[in-house]
DNA sequence: GTTAGGGTT
């Protein structure tokens, strides 16, 4: 049996509440030279070395009660019980056998402890200490609707091992069950970890749950995401993405250093929250110390309760105003709505009193276009001057953050303001002060088709929660009224009562990856929620083994597992992995950085009709012939010349913050690399060994020119017809002639098939950089590369 | 020829 940290400073933690204990036993006394007397202070006080010597008398006492009887979990009963009696003890390692009369001994073994003590660290119970709270924040928490059922939440949590924690928003549950836990002392066995489904969630709880216990981030309560670390030795309450859990199953399979996690907005399904539902039905028979908590709103709570063997559902109220719902007489289609939002938002406008509107819209163009004619509208009517004037502020992902952060400005005075959204503000961001929601009753939702590898963006209909949520947008600050673009009776009947779970209409490459580290050989017995299609499954094994990360018997390969190390994509993971052997892997680095962030645009957007030539002529200066990914070499350096200057960044156009977060990825994907001992070399202005990398993870990627500006799926299978376009935000958009070959990093479809990344590279390389995919391809199409 | 739902490792 081992003695793990855990256990010492558990034991060390109860025993300072009890300090006589151990001083009652007398060997241990006489063999530290203290009188009868002596309390469990005096003990340690009198080495003056604090806690570490408790530690290192503790680990031997128990070692050799664990020796004795076999047993670790009576090892508190059998103290207390034999308290009194003789306890076996001698000297533990480094304390050498003590003589209290040999000075120079007992210098040399407090000298020891001394250094001990300087790695030694308290316990987290012992740790979580609340400091001085801001009187207004106080009075904010003293009012949460969670506060009342505090006592039966912790008894709950205290009696089983999974607890469903349902509550509506404004509950509080997010910032105060972690709390409420580490106050009770029930993070004894380790830390409280807080998954949220958003980096942005996890760092802004982070930072809110410090404030409420008057700390700073970092300290007692942390925050891990991809790429950003804020944690230290001494943190007990750890927020983190779900997708982070995920990565720390690989290195820690058991959770151990947890003693409760809590898988929060679990009503959202993404597909990390399902793979962690899934590892930890696991865990939980393997590790007897852990807890569980779901913490969802309303929504699937049966359902999760069934899948964790009928857990107990703990509810919690919610902190809501009052929202009045407005149907429409007819329900719009997706011709119709734009024009449906228009209306409504102006009628809002010059009808009713102040408060902010809220429009919800699928899309950006849409977005453009709404805000175009609700401006024209209103300029016409709004010559009398007592109308409340109105401001239109869009809002949607790619936004930079800047502009996002216009949002949650005040309004000027007399300004109504109109945000016209996309779903962005459906639950990544809460806009203040919205009195009025416009819903249009449609969203976009990307759906992954295996069998073709196309990512799709598709207009839905909204489901029944997805239309309480948007409604509940109104209702934050005061009373709201929501406009419904559809009937009453179309949203009961024709409204989907649930959406497809993200993990059954995405690309499963990671996931198989990820499991097949952690050891689930068969993807197929592993127990999801919602199993992903077969289908999906199948061709994310096929794309591994393609890429060597999975053997012939769908075993993993040493490549596999080097490439799970990577927080990366598959594809990149292998590109970065093989640019080493190609001895270009410096250069591959910044290429797989730039990649590896999404949801973020390299280029500018602020006002976009108006600088759409600038920015163009930006990527020209910076545009590389032979495609997007070295023109990114070109850019990187560039910066890099500057000295990273903002400045240089606003006058080419580009976004600073993206470039920050390139130089961060890469250098931390350098540290990996360097652990994993993959030799990070220049190849210098040799693009051919570049782009020969990219072929290693975008093989499958290629479309050769058919028309004048058309391409066609390369090899041309059967599984992908019709015709391919290089996008317009492509470097390589207007180069002239249109390149007959070439390769993308992905493929979009919208109003067209759209392949963006776009390398110009020479269809042999695949055969040395993707055999696999090689020998394959010329058993089909015996012309292939 | 002309463009972008929301997320994550």
């Amino acid at each position: 049996m081992t003695l793990s940290a855990e256990n010492v400073t558990a034991i060390v933690d109860k025993l300072y509440q009890n300090e006589t204990l151990i001083a009652k036993v007398p060997k241990l006394r006489a063999a530290l030279g203290l009188p009868d007397s002596a309390e469990w202070k005096t003990l340690y006080s009198s080495f003056g070395v604090g806690r570490v010597t408790a530690h290192t008398l503790l680990t031997h006492i128990f070692s050799e009660w664990v020796e004795k009887n076999g047993e670790e979990a009576n090892f508190m009963e059998g103290l207390t019980i034999r308290q009194d009696n003789n306890m076996a003890v001698s000297p533990p390692p480094g304390l050498g056998k003590l003589d209290p009369g040999n000075t120079m001994q007992s210098e040399l073994a407090k000298y020891r402890m001394r250094r001990m003590e300087q790695t030694w660290t308290p316990s987290l119970n012992s740790r979580f200490r609340i400091g001085q709270i801001p009187e207004q924040i106080q009075q904010q928490i003293s009012s949460l609707p969670i506060l009342s059922v505090k006592a039966e939440l912790i008894e709950a949590v205290k009696k089983n091992r999974v607890l469903i924690v349902v509550g509506e928003a404004g509950s509080g549950k997010s910032t105060q069950i972690p709390k409420y836990l580490a106050e009770a002392g029930l993070a004894e066995a380790g830390l409280i970890g807080c998954t949220q489904p958003r980096r942005i969630a996890a760092k802004s709880l982070a930072e809110r749950v410090s404030v409420e216990c008057g700390t700073t981030v970092g300290g007692l309560i942390g925050y891990v995401i991809r790429f950003e670390k804020c944690v230290s030795a001494d943190t007990v309450i750890k927020f983190m993405t779900d997708g982070l859990l995920v990565r720390e199953f690989i290195l820690n399979p058991n959770l151990s250093g947890y003693s409760i996690l809590i898988i929060d907005e679990a009503h959202e399904r993404t597909k990390y929250t399902d793979i962690c539902f899934g590892l930890l039905r696991n865990v939980l028979n393997e590790n007897p110390n852990l807890k569980v908590i779901i913490s969802s709103a309303t929504l699937d709570k049966e359902r999760f309760s069934a899948y964790f063997d009928n857990a107990p559902i703990f509810t919690v109220s919610g902190n809501m105003f009052e929202v009045e719902e407005i149907y429409d007489q007819f329900s719009r289609d997706q011709l119709s709505y734009l024009s449906g939002v228009v209306d409504k938002v102006c009628s809002v406008h010059f009808n009713e009193g102040p408060g902010h509107i809220l429009a919800f819209l699928p899309g950006q163009s849409d977005i453009e276009k709404a805000s175009e004619q609700i401006l024209s509208r209103t300029r016409n009517l709004m010559g009398s001057r007592h109308l409340l004037k109105m401001k239109i502020v869009q809002c949607y992902g790619l936004l930079s953050l800047e502009r996002q952060n216009e949002i949650f400005k005040p309004a000027e005075e007399g300004y109504r303001n109109v945000v016209l959204a996309t779903n962005v503000a459906e639950t990544s961001l809460t806009i203040p002060g919205i009195r009025f929601v416009v819903d249009c009753g449609f969203f976009k939702q990307s759906e992954y088709d295996p069998n073709t590898g196309i990512e799709e963006l598709k207009m839905k209909r909204i489901t029944q929660p997805q239309a309480t949520q948007r409604k509940g947008r109104a209702g934050r600050t005061e009373k709201g009224k929501v406009y419904r673009l559809y009937t009453k009776s179309d949203l009961i009947s024709t409204f989907p009562s649930t959406g497809l779970p993200e993990i059954q209409r995405s690309n499963l490459e990671s996931v198989v990856l990820q499991l097949t580290v952690m050891g689930f050989k068969d993807v197929f017995k592993f127990q999801f929620m919602d199993t992903p299609r077969s289908d999906a499954v199948c061709e994310a094994l096929e794309k591994l083994q393609d890429l060597s990360a999975l053997d012939e018997e769908m075993r993993l390969t040493p490549m596999g597992r080097q490439m799970a190390q990577f927080p990366l994509d598959p594809s990149l993971a292998k590109i970065l992995v093989s640019s080493s052997k190609l001895r270009c892997s410096e250069e591959v680095l910044i290429i797989v950085s730039f990649l590896s962030i999404q949801n973020q645009s390299l280029f500018n957007q602020e006002n976009y009709q108006a600088t759409k030539d600038l920015v163009k002529a930006s990527m020209h200066k910076f545009s590389h012939r032979s495609g997007d990914q070295l023109m990114y070499i070109n850019i990187y350096e560039e910066w890099r010349s500057a000295g990273r200057s903002k400045h240089w960044c606003v006058q080419n156009h580009l976004n600073a913050q993206f470039l920050e977060e390139v130089q961060n990825i890469k250098d931390q994907l350098a540290e990996m690399m360097k652990g994993l001992h993959l030799p990070i070399v220049s190849c210098g202005s040799n693009t051919v060994a570049v782009r020969q990398a990219m072929c290693a993870g975008f093989f499958r990627q290629l479309a050769k020119r058919r028309g004048q500006y058309d391409y066609a799926k390369y090899p041309d299978s059967d599984r992908v017809r019709g015709s391919f376009f290089i996008h317009p935000s492509s470097s390589m958009f207007p180069v002239r002639p249109v390149p007959s070959f070439v390769m993308y990093a992905e493929m979009f479809r919208t109003s067209k098939m759209y392949m963006k990344g776009i390398t110009i590279i020479d269809p042999s390389w695949v055969a040395s950089e993707a055999p696999i995919y090689y020998k394959k391809m010329r058993a089909l199409y015996p012309n292939f590369g």
